[in-house]
DNA sequence: CGCTTTCGTTTGACACGTCAAGCAGATCGC
DNA sequence: GCGATCTGCTTGACGTGTCAAACGAAAGCG
């Protein structure tokens, strides 16, 4: 293929719109965060992750396989989380070897108040830009996308389940608690 | 507001598809363009807007507007790739303070094989997964999200953190001359 | 003209990600 | 038991991004 098929105009407005909007609606969301929570991404990611889990506490592994980190990135952010109070680390009860990552009360705080700016900041950015019908469309777009990317990925470990890889996940709702 | 308006089981869908879609997406074509042309997705953004200049030249902050980067950014990147000997620092014409980033011929013949190999990646994992409907539906999102962002912009004070921009833009396509 | 200011760029300290070791606790085979 | 191996995590080197300070060239201004 000497001469590939270059894309067409409407191809070419798509690709390079989605490219400036996933710069710029990153770019704001996290900006955003920033300011109202003073978290990063990687922050909210953990924190959120942390939050969901029974005893807001997971091994280092789990937290990382459910937020498809490597161990070793997470390691590195948690230690830096920990000195600022954010979470603990801990032993693990029944395995000497693993690490527990403990959400602290501060941490847990933090989280609960960022969720609320946090949801308010995509809706405004993202979600209520859009009508009922983009956000219908946009979903099945990801989903065929998603379905074609997982699907030929040999080389990385082709599993599925467990989505989150976002962030803006609500934390835990927790009974009637609502963040104090 | 005690009580934020969550996301509905629809809305959070499309989040979380559009994040994960978005982060395994970078992911897949950013291993692609390594491995097909050895190079970062920075390089090819500095490559393709270099061989799109009029004299496949251009002064650094010019370039670093035209791929919104900060110029410090652009700095760094240019000498990297100036050892590498895909880029080469000249001097300008006009003021003595202004550097000019030039395409050698070697980045010149790199960006354009790796032009052809960056479209069919592009094309394999997003253009050619959806119809036309969904491209059009897409473009039409993007630019709605966009015309927000930009129009809403200047209340946050100039902080940045990461940013890419778009580009990745077929490099010029230059007379009839397609690389060899 | 000298002095200050502005501008384009470079540089350095630092934040954060990846990869490749390193290490201690668990496990297995004998 | 005990050495070999596996596992889960940590660490260090390194690449690349950010910010702020530093610089030299160009303007403005008395």
């Amino acid at each position: 293929m000497t001469e590939p098929r270059w894309l067409t105009d409407a191809e070419m407005h798509t690709w390079r719109g989605y490219r400036r909007m996933r710069g710029l609606l990153d770019l704001q969301l996290t900006r955003d965060l920033g300011a109202d929570s003073g978290l990063s991404d990687a922050d909210y990611d953990v924190l959120t992750a942390v939050s969901e889990a029974p005893d807001r506490r997971l091994p280092l592994g789990e937290l990382a396989a459910s937020i498809r980190w490597s161990t070793s990135r997470l390691s590195h952010q948690v230690s830096r989380m920990e000195q600022r109070g954010l979470v603990a680390r801990g032993p693990s009860t029944a395995d000497g070897r693993s690490a527990t990552v403990i959400l602290t009360d501060h941490g847990w705080a933090t989280v609960q108040a960022a969720a609320v700016h946090h949801v308010a900041s995509v809706r405004r950015h993202f979600i209520d830009v859009l009508d009922e019908a983009d956000v219908a469309a946009l979903g099945r777009i990801a989903d065929k996308v998603l379905a074609h990317l997982t699907d030929a990925t040999p080389p990385t470990p082709p599993r599925r389940r467990r989505s989150s890889g976002g962030s803006v996940a609500q934390p835990a709702p927790e009974g009637g608690e609502t963040v104090g």
